[in-house]
RNA sequence: GGCGAGUUGGCGGAGUGGUGACGCAGCGGAUUGCAAAUCCGUGUACAGGAGUUCGAUUCUCCUACUCGCCUCCA
């Protein structure tokens, strides 16, 4: 099965072809611990891990190398131990425990390597002191610069010029930079700071070094995909190209890289300022199942702005219901061609799930589950919020009981009180000659069933 | 201002140079005490303009609108 990738550095879809298809090498940016995963964090997260299904399904499970990095020194975290009066390492610490929770809830597994950037500060240093040996960068004010006019290629990922660039400049320029556009590699850490001993004395790598010392360390000079979102691509992408390339001309550095759109909510964009702002674990503590909001996120192309609303995640909350029904006690068969065949076309989730609409259709309990699962869901980790909460067992006798009594009375106001009750609840009411049955629906709530007889 | 992405039926959302996906909602029917669920059937679309073509929603250009990014920071 041919995969098939729009590759942002080309800007058009490529065949991909792995360097080593016994080692693919993916590496992606995870987010800067601080504050909790917030929605628009786990599109890239989820995204990714379905990425990395497709890839371990196509090349083996072992033939697959997935880092996802953790920025824990970064100068947000710095201002939130300020205001809150937290030692740094304990605030990266509990982020870092919440995000891979809150991730593991909407299914995203954990990459081979979650490195963190204060772990590989050693590999910075000497990446940046190769870059100053090779006339990439310099020192001036304490502060080490990446001189962009160094690299000819500087600005081909976001199809900016520097001369363009310059131009549409906002900021005030540092006075020590050589170039407007040069971006700080190490910077100097005050007393009270994050710091570490350098060669330019005691300070603190600039953001984007972290990704290319680590994607150097665990993956080496030339790899083959490097995601990430594409608010990320420029500055921070063509800064990791820029250092990478010009450290280790012998490497390539990633050869396809893939962006993913944006997150809104209700059509605005996610702000605080608009009242929509909020985490996963808020929508987790909602009740809102973390399949449901994996659903969600992949029934948008990655390349698309993703809207969240309300009623995405209640028409999702209900195929997902109908299909745990139907996989229950099924077991996953082949994985169809037809659902493969979308994932692997520029990972067309959405596309995917329409074939799995299909399977649904004709039955296919097994191919269905099989197919769900290249893309995350259906998963035994994720159904437990479709686990029937109560037991409606002793509901559906009473209901049956006072109905047969209702057909030969014909009076059926006490049959319609219950079910009205149990409607509202968010339970699905089945009356046939068969009998009567209860199935939790959308929206079902347990405690609204207390009382009800 | 620069760079990039997008604009598909009531809503969501794929895809394709030529038989108008798919889901939800709607409508008609079967079924039902009435419903629900299920099954059958059914309507509506490719932002606007120009061009290429035998033929464009699909390719090219222009316009409009939306969104994202634009240096040590967020």
């Amino acid at each position: 099965m041919d995969i098939f990738l729009t590759n942002s550095r080309s800007r058009t879809k490529e065949r991909f072809t792995p360097l080593d298809p016994a080692n693919v090498r993916v590496y992606v940016c995870g987010p800067t611990v601080y504050d909790r995963a917030h929605l628009g964090n786990a599109r890239p997260a989820i995204v990714f891990d379905v990425l990395a299904r497709l890839l371990r399904h196509v090349y083996g499970a072992e033939h697959v190398t997935y880092v996802r990095n953790f920025t824990d020194v970064d100068d947000k975290i710095n201002a939130r131990a300020a205001e809150t009066g937290r030692d740094i390492a304990e605030i990266t610490e509990e982020t870092i425990g919440w995000y891979l929770d809150d991730m593991a809830a909407v299914g995203v597994a954990e990459p081979d390597h979650m490195p963190r950037a204060t772990r590989y500060i050693a590999q910075m240093v000497a990446m940046i002191a190769d870059l100053i040996a090779k006339g990439h960068a310099y020192e001036a004010e304490g502060h080490v610069l990446f001189a962009v006019e160094s690299y000819a290629d500087y600005g081909a990922l976001s199809g900016r010029s520097l001369e363009d660039m310059i131009a549409g400049a906002r900021v005030e320029v540092a006075p020590y930079k050589r170039n407007p556009m040069d971006f700080v590699l190490w910077k100097p850490s005050a007393a009270g700071l994050p710091g570490w001993d350098s060669p330019w004395g005691r300070g603190r790598p600039g953001w984007h070094i972290e990704c290319s010392a680590m994607a150097q360390d665990l993956l080496g000079a030339s790899f083959d995909i490097h995601g990430g979102g594409n608010d990320l691509m420029f500055p921070h992408h063509e800064n990791e190209i820029a250092q990478s390339c010009c450290a280790h001309p012998e490497g390539s550095f990633a050869k396809v890289w893939l962006h993913n759109e944006m997150l809104q909510v209700e059509g605005r964009k996610m702000s605080k300022s608009l009242g929509n702002f909020f985490t996963v674990r808020d929508l987790l503590d909602q009740g809102i199942p973390g399949e449901v909001i994996r659903f969600v996120m992949l029934s948008t192309h990655y390349r698309k702005p993703m809207d969240w609303t309300a009623e995405k995640a209640r028409e999702a909350e209900a195929v997902l219901r109908k299909w745990r029904a139907l996989t229950a006690d099924v077991a996953a068969g082949a994985l169809p061609e037809a659902v493969l065949r979308a994932v692997a076309e520029d990972l067309n989730s959405a596309g995917a799930i329409t074939e799995l609409h299909r399977l649904a259709a004709a039955g296919d309990a097994a191919g269905l589950k099989a197919g769900a699962q290249l893309l995350g869901l259906l998963t035994a980790d994720l159904g437990d919020w479709a686990v029937a909460g109560a037991d409606l067992s002793g509901l559906a006798a009473r209901l049956a009981e006072i109905r047969a009594t209702a057909m030969e009375t014909k009076d059926f106001s006490e049959v319609d009180r219950l079910k009205a009750a149990l409607v509202a609840a968010g339970v699905e009411v089945r009356m046939s000659k068969a009998g009567v049955e209860l199935v939790p629906g959308a929206g079902f709530d347990a405690s609204a069933l207390e009382g009800l007889e």
